[in-house]
DNA sequence: GTCTATAGCACGATAGAC
DNA sequence: GTCTATCGTGCTATAGAC
């Protein structure tokens, strides 16, 4: 049964929808307010400011989507691993929350400092240490050419990342993303023929 | 000599530097006015109204920067076509005014639709069918193994513009961009090895 | 924790003199 | 083409009653 929301919670979540629109500028303390159902006043009830909302959002977009544990096992697995990755991207890709935060992150990374830095190191770096990890051990199987990890990691990862862009602008306008939603997995097959020995 | 700008110029200039730092919503004409050195009422005599500064502003972004002729000939250079592309690639990422374009574009794409429709048929589309049908003669000519040509432009690509957000958000902290700067030549390495036969 | 009321400021845009 | 002056609106935030 879904429980039923606290005030603050609603606050976030009516501010995730309307920043992921219209951006943090054009997400008011009115809109908010309005959107929960409660005056402008009370928000600050729940909050210092309108950054301090912001900031909240901000934790939650880094809030480990991707769990890897046991890496090294997994890692044995060569190409199966990677399509298990790639296919968790694209789960994340297509969830409805996860798609309102990665907007809210797109819009507002090349604008707030404090979001480019924890991208850069919660985001950016932390996925691309898991992959290079497994890509090393798969070197060291024999099951992959010898390589910078790091930047193969790069190469495999930017792929995803590009078609999750694309896939977030075309559900912003409603359009069809079948086409390009196979690419997820087209992708690990193109990227295991040229790295498998 | 350097042509002495027209007001008209200076607005659209001062537009770009602060909606590249701040967003179209950060990017008063309060404030455009008084970087250019004039009043607010005066842009009124260049522009309908804020929105027209910002449609100026889309028109400069895909102003055609990769002009590709003779592809049929260049593609037959195979690989060195691929890198000649990237090093354009990389020569747009660093250059001044093309990377606060880049920015206006980043913050703006999950804002609007306009400027999505022209990202998604102008900037996107046009790349991809300059490279798949480069690759497309690459195959014809035995150069490149038999695949989706634009299923392998677009994983081309993706690579280039990751590295060009990377880059882009390292720049705006001031922050070196050495390691990655050279990852768009790398990539053409990469990659070539991945579908060359 | 919510409300009403209000302060104080920045915004986009227009009118009219020069 | 630029200026001064001004309008109406929306903004973040606070004070104080309930």
């Amino acid at each position: 049964m879904p429980k039923l929301r606290n005030t603050k919670e609603k606050i976030i979540e009516a501010a995730i929808d309307l920043i992921a629109e219209n951006g943090y500028k054009g997400a008011s303390v009115r809109k908010i307010a309005a959107k929960v159902g409660i005056r402008e006043s009370a928000i600050y009830n729940h909050f210092k400011n309108k950054e301090d909302i912001l900031k909240s959002i901000f934790s939650e977009i880094f809030s480990t989507p991707f769990e890897m544990k046991d890496i090294e096992e997994k890692a044995k697995k060569g190409k199966s691993f990677l399509h298990q990755y790639a296919v968790a991207y694209k789960l994340v890709s297509f969830d409805k929350k996860m798609e309102k935060l990665f907007r809210v992150m797109m819009i507002e990374l090349f604008q707030n400092e404090d979001l480019r830095e924890s991208f850069l190191k919660e985001f950016h770096q932390k996925e691309i240490q898991v992959l290079s990890k497994a890509l090393f051990i798969m070197m060291q199987e024999g099951m992959v050419r010898s390589a910078d990890p790091m930047f193969m990691a790069q190469e495999f990862i930017s792929a995803l990342f590009y078609i999750r862009i694309m896939v977030s602008l075309l559900r912003i306008d409603s359009k069809p993303t079948a086409p390009i939603a196979t690419h997820f997995e087209k992708h690990v097959d193109f990227f295991w023929e040229s790295i498998s020995v």
